[in-house]
DNA sequence: TTATATGCAAAGTGTTTGCATAGCA
DNA sequence: TGCTATGCAAACACTTTGCATATAA
C-alpha cells in the first residue's frame, strides 16, 4: 500500500471522529483541505484501509456504511431518528463460550456484530418535549 | 391494510424459506404464481408487511436487506463467501441487564441486532478441500 | 363508491469501476 | 522505471416513487 497524501488526510479526518461517519460525510470535510480529491479516491481508500485493518467498515442497519477509527470489534448503537451511529461507552461482552457451542455446529466464525438501536441521548430528550 | 393476492403469495414464499431471502428472490418466486407482478409491488408488501409485524426486515452486513418470516428478535449467521443469511439453531442470549445499565445512559434501546459472520457449513467444507 | 394497491417505468441513493494521467518508491 | 493511486465520469446494484389503472372493502 502506497502512501499518498490523499490516503493519510482520510486517516487523520476519520481519526478526528468519535461517532462514525459515512464515506460522504469523510468526502466533504477531506475536500476543505485537498479540494480535488474525488468520491472514489474516498470510497478506495476507505476499503483499503479498513481491509489492512486500520479502520473498521461498519454494515449496520440503515443502508449506508460507516467507518470506525477504532480497528477492535466492539458494539455500536445506532438512532432510528438521526442515524447516528454511537459506540457504546462501555463493551457489552458477548457470552463467548456459546459461539464455539453446537448452536455453531459446523460453521467457522470470523467475528460477530452487536448493534443496539433505538433513540439517541438527544433524539430521546427530543421526543420527550413533545 | 387491504388483503391482495399479491400479498398473500409473498408472504406464503416466504414462509416456505427457512433461509431469510432477498427481495429480488422473493420476487423471482412469487412471479412463477403471479408472472405479472412487479419489483415495486413485492418491495411495498414487504415493507407493510414487515411495518405490520408480520415478518422482520434484517439490515445486515452484505448490502443487501433480506426478509425473515419470524418476526421475533434472534439472532443470525452471515455466509461472507455466498451471503446466506441462517438463523442460529439455539437462540443465543444477550446479558439484557446491561441493556439498561449506564452503558446505554439516557438512550432508548428498541432493540438489538446479534449476526455472527464467517463460513456457512457448506462453504467451510468447500475451503477444507482446497 | 372510494381509498388503497398494482404495474410500469423512471428516478434515487450509495457504491464501484474503466480509463487516461499523475506520482510514489 | 514501473506499478499503484488518482480524478473524472459512467456504470452499477438495490430500492423507492409518480402516475394512471385496477381492485378490495
Amino acid at each position: 500500500m502506497r502512501n499518498t497524501e490523499q490516503k493519510s488526510v482520510i486517516l487523520e479526518v476519520l481519526q478526528t471522529h468519535k461517532d462514525h461517519p459515512t464515506a460522504d460525510q469523510i468526502y466533504s470535510e477531506v475536500r476543505e483541505r485537498l479540494p480535488k480529491i474525488s468520491l472514489g479516491t474516498v470510497y478506495r481508500n476507505l476499503e483499503k484501509l479498513s481491509s489492512a485493518g486500520m479502520i473498521m467498515k461498519l454494515e449496520l442497519g440503515g443502508g449506508q456504511k460507516r467507518f470506525d477509527p477504532n480497528p477492535h470489534e466492539h458494539s455500536h448503537f445506532r438512532c432510528v431518528t438521526c442515524s447516528s451511529v454511537e459506540d457504546l461507552p462501555h463493551q457489552i461482552k458477548i457470552n463467548l463460550p456459546e459461539i464455539n457451542s453446537e448452536a455453531i455446529s459446523n460453521r467457522i466464525v470470523l467475528g460477530t456484530t452487536l448493534e443496539y438501536y433505538g433513540y439517541c441521548e438527544e433524539c430521546a430528550a427530543k421526543r420527550q418535549l413533545n
